[in-house]
DNA sequence: ATGCCTTCCTACGGAAGA
């Protein structure tokens, strides 16, 4: 099975991309972030005809994330991250498939830091280490893919020293994502592929792609269950290389469920 | 040192992204 995660930037106006990469790579699950459409003007028709069922979290402009499945239904179960009745951003949706549950994540980026900004970052993410602990807690085979917005180590990051007062790199957002992970989740690029420089996205300008100064900041985490699964993960690059395409890259891995 | 690009919107300039 393989699953992948993409942040599209802009559903809408990238819709040839996905459609694309989609055909080319036949992802089994694809989770998206800034899909920046509201909720009725999500192209459902358009993904039904490529073979994908989908649900969705939409806002006018802005986030945005949505799960897909291929001759699937994915079965929604969350929209929206617990703990701020008050948050407003379309930033979280979860749904299970084919009996693995899958939560997509878009984290706010953060920056200005410090600030009001960076403040709600933190706030974010100590709400999703306190939902993820209750998605351990379920022992139930379950991953939180999206788009973090952190890169975890320099190993992370073309140029560190240029990042380390950026709400992406700074040592609070830093640690909460590896104290994330601590409670028994597994980065799955960073485990198949311990030491090698990988990147996930790219800046528009100054030819960041062609000089490969990138930033990891896209990750997929494995519950312990999904973990022993676990068989490939890449980043598909050749997406990132097309006209009027996103600054990221989707980022895919596969799992090998034990058949019962 | 820097959003140098690109997207979105009751657009034509501003906000946001990372």
């Amino acid at each position: 099975m393989k699953l992948a995660t993409y942040n599209v930037n802009g559903i809408n106006g990238r819709l040839p991309v996905l459609l694309r990469w989609m055909e080319e790579d036949a992802p089994d699950i694809v989770c998206l972030q800034e899909l920046k459409s509201p909720d009725e003007r999500f192209p459902r028709r358009e993904l039904q005809h490529a073979g994908y069922e989908a649900v969705w979290h939409g806002q006018k402009s802005w986030n945005g994330v949505a799960i897909l499945a291929r001759g699937a239904t994915p079965i929604l179960t969350r929209r929206g991250l617990p703990g701020d009745p008050d948050d407003s951003h379309s930033r979280y949706i979860e749904a299970a498939v084919d009996g693995i549950l899958v939560g997509c994540l878009y984290l706010p980026n953060g920056n200005p830091a410090p600030g009001a900004k960076f403040d709600y970052k933190l706030r974010w993410f100590q709400r999703l280490q306190a939902y993820a602990a209750e998605l351990i807690a379920l022992d139930v085979p379950a991953l939180l893919v999206g788009d973090y917005n952190v890169m975890p180590t320099d190993l992370d990051v073309y140029a560190p020293e240029r990042w380390r007062d950026d709400a992406l790199f700074r040592p609070e957002v830093r640690k909460a994502y590896a104290d994330l992970v601590a409670q028994g989740w597994t980065d799955a690029i960073r485990h198949l592929h311990p030491t090698k420089r990988i990147y996930t996205f790219w800046k528009y300008w100054r030819n960041s792609f062609e000089r490969d100064a990138g930033l990891r900041i896209d990750h997929l985490l494995l519950s312990p269950t999904v973990a022993p699964w676990l068989t490939s993960a890449s980043v598909r690059r050749g997406p990132r290389s097309w006209d009027h395409t996103s600054d990221h890259a989707p980022v895919m891995i596969e799992i090998e469920p034990p058949a019962d």
